[in-house]
DNA sequence: AGAATTACGTAACTAAAGGTACGTTAAGCG
DNA sequence: CGCTTAACGTACCTTTAGTTACGTAATTCT
C-alpha cells in the first residue's frame, strides 16, 4: 500500500500532467458550464493532445467526474467546515453569508457554483458523472442537516421545522445565490436576500 | 389592422399547424430540457417536416422565442395574476404556494418550470430566446416588485427589506422550488420550505 | 544491443444536430 | 387552360464534438 514516488517505472514515461488539465478543467467548465466546453479546447489550453487525455481519464464523462472530486476538494470541503466549527450558529450563518457573496475577482475565482451548475445540467451528463453529483447533493444536504441538528440541540436554531427541510431550505438560499451571482445580481442584493432567508432560523 | 380569417389566399395553402408545432416545442422543452430537444425530434413529434418548421420560424432561435411567448401567455400569466388579485396577502402568499407545489400529473403538466430552465440553460440559448428570457425575468422581478409595493403600502408586508431584494428573494424561492421538484424531492418538504421562507414576509 | 513495455500525438472516424437546395404540388389569376 | 405564387418534403450539406487507429518515441529488463 505504500504506493511512494519511486515506482519502477517501465516503458516511455509519461508526460501528461493530470493535475494540470484538472485544474484547467475545472476552470473551464466552471467560467463556462460544463457543457459548453470540449474536450479539444481543454488539450489546447492545457497543452496535452486528446488521445492523451482519454488514456488519463477514458473518456469525457470521466474527466467530469474527476473534475468534480476536485472541486469537493477545493471548494465544498471549506464550505463544509464551516458548518463544523467551533462558532456559535449565527457566527455559522454569517460565515457561510460571507463565504458565499466574497468578491470572486481579486481571488481569481470565476462567479458561480461548479455543483450548482452541475446539478442544473444533470441530465446533460454521463452517467458517472450524473452519479457523482447526486452523491455530492445528498453529501451537501447531508452537511446541511447533520449542522442543523447540532444547532437545535443547543437551542440556537429558531424555527421550528425538521431538519430534513432545513436543510433542503438551506440548499435553497445557496442555489438561489449562486444563480444570481450568474446573472449578474449586485453582490449587496444577494446578501440581502440571505440576510433575510437565514432569520427564520437563527 | 382587421386582418380578418378571411385572407385572399393565393399559392398552395399552409398544411403546417403552427400551434400544433409549439404546444409539440414547449412540451418537449419543458419536459426534457430546452437544449435537450432536437428539432428533428419535434418535427416528428408534430408530424411536421424539417424545411417547413424553419420556414414558420426561421431557425431553432426562432422556435424558443415563440415558445416562451406561448409559455409566458400559459404558465407565466396565471402566476402573475396571483400577484395582482384582490385577495390579503398572505392568501396571495398560500395561492402561490399552493399552485407551485400543486400535483401536476392529474394536470399531464410537467414538472419544473420552462422558465427556470431556460435561465439555467442561458448560455446554451439563441441571441433572440436568450434575449426573450432575459426580458421574462425583467418582467416577473418586476411582478413581484409591485407585488411587494402594494403589500407594504397596505401594511401587510412585515419584513423591512427594499422591495427589489424582496422581488429576488421571491424568485429564489421559486426557482428553488422548481429545480427541486425537478429532482424528486417530495412535494411536501418543498412546501414546508416554501412556507418558511415566505414567513419573514407576512 | 535488442526485446518488451508504455506513452506520445497526427490524422482520421462517427454521430448528431442545425440548416438548406431544389424539384414538386396546390392554389388563385387572366 | 396556362402563368404566377407559395407551401410541401426528400435528400442532402456542414459543423461540431466525442472518440480512436496506428505508427513513433522513450524507457526498463535480459
Amino acid at each position: 500500500m505504500s504506493a511512494q514516488d519511486d515506482k519502477p517505472k517501465r516503458g516511455r514515461p509519461q508526460t501528461l500532467d493530470r493535475d494540470t488539465v484538472l485544474k484547467t478543467a475545472l476552470m473551464s467548465y466552471w467560467t463556462e458550464g460544463p457543457t459548453r466546453v470540449a474536450i479539444s479546447s481543454i488539450c489546447q489550453m492545457a497543452n496535452v493532445s486528446k488521445p492523451g487525455l482519454y488514456r488519463e481519464f477514458g473518456s469525457d464523462d470521466g474527466l467530469k467526474n474527476a473534475v468534480l472530486d476536485l472541486y469537493r476538494e477545493m471548494v465544498l470541503a471549506p464550505f463544509y467546515d464551516i458548518l463544523t466549527s467551533n462558532e456559535s450558529f449565527d457566527q455559522q450563518v454569517e460565515a457561510l453569508i460571507s463565504f458565499t457573496i466574497q468578491d470572486r475577482h481579486p481571488l481569481g475565482i470565476p462567479s458561480g457554483c461548479l455543483q450548482v451548475a452541475m446539478r442544473a445540467h444533470k441530465e446533460e451528463l454521463g452517467e458517472i458523472t450524473r452519479g457523482k453529483v447526486e452523491v455530492l447533493r445528498r453529501e451537501t444536504l447531508l452537511n446541511y442537516e447533520r449542522w442543523i441538528e447540532r444547532a437545535k440541540s443547543r437551542g440556537e436554531f429558531k424555527a421550528s421545522i425538521s431538519s430534513e427541510a432545513a436543510a433542503h431550505f438551506c440548499d435553497a438560499q445557496n442555489n438561489g445565490a449562486m444563480r444570481m451571482q450568474n446573472e449578474g445580481v449586485p453582490n449587496e442584493v444577494i446578501r440581502k436576500t440571505l440576510k433575510l432567508a437565514f432569520s427564520v432560523m437563527v
